[in-house]
DNA sequence: TTAATTATTGTTATATTATAACATTATGTA
DNA sequence: TACATAATGTTATAATATAACAATAATTAA
């Protein structure tokens, strides 16, 4: 169960069709009584942390979950157009089978990871 | 051919034996005659770019380049500890091969990729 | 159902990370 | 030389994120 600024940070993030950066979110939210930076980072803290939303970690931005196999945000991979900045979150059970099978050499156990692809997405590449 | 600043901060970079960040390379440059960040970040963006460092995105700093098959930073893969914040760069060919020859449904030509894995290194397993 | 615990909120201030804009100097190249 | 390109220096400021403290709400255990 969402708290209350929990679920108007997450209702903005989901709208929006592209990543929104914390501060957008904090200008779209200020209406809605949430005024500081520090509220709208706590919700994305939660948010990121039970698997609702993702952090875009090369451009600071946040999309929401559209995708049922990474478990609480625990493998998360994505497609970043370098011209227009779509960004999408990749699904593909055997790229994140061998991923989450991986082991490195030096005897690591991973929890977790994170993939972001970068091109020119469809639209972008025809230009 | 790095440029005296390029130089200068690359070697700080590989002389730290963790990820360091802007602001700590530049008061460690500081003595050397480099004093604002822009010269810090230009350096970084060079280095950046033609491959003799990369940027860990979730932790906002930078490592040497350890891989000859990280062709100028195109394809990158790392291990971090949550514990200890110790960053490895991961050499695996078959991985490299996998995730190069990766091609999304949607359709997009990848440019690049970076790979960040995080758990418990072997010494923070023990503890 | 009270008491204790944990999660969430509100608020101000500040720390950290990064870039804009402009002027100058050095380096490479036709 | 003249031209182009890359690198430097400098001031100011933008953008991203957290510290510290106080209050309130929700959950859980006795």
């Amino acid at each position: 169960m969402l708290s209350k600024n929990q679920q108007i940070i997450f209702d903005i993030i989901e709208k929006a069709k592209e990543p929104i950066k914390a501060y957008s979110i904090l200008f779209n939210v200020q209406k809605k009584g949430i005024k500081a930076p520090l509220q709208v980072y706590r919700a994305l803290d939660k948010l990121v942390e039970i698997g609702k939303i993702h952090k875009i970690e090369s451009r600071n931005s946040f999309v929401a979950c559209k995708n049922s196999n990474c478990q609480i945000s625990k493998a998360t991979a994505f497609s970043i157009c370098e011209s227009c900045e779509e960004v999408s979150e990749i699904s593909d059970n055997k790229l994140s089978k061998y991923l989450k099978s991986f082991q490195n050499k030096a005897g690591m156990k991973f929890k977790k990871y994170n993939l972001e692809f970068f091109g020119l997405c469809k639209k972008c590449s025809v230009k």
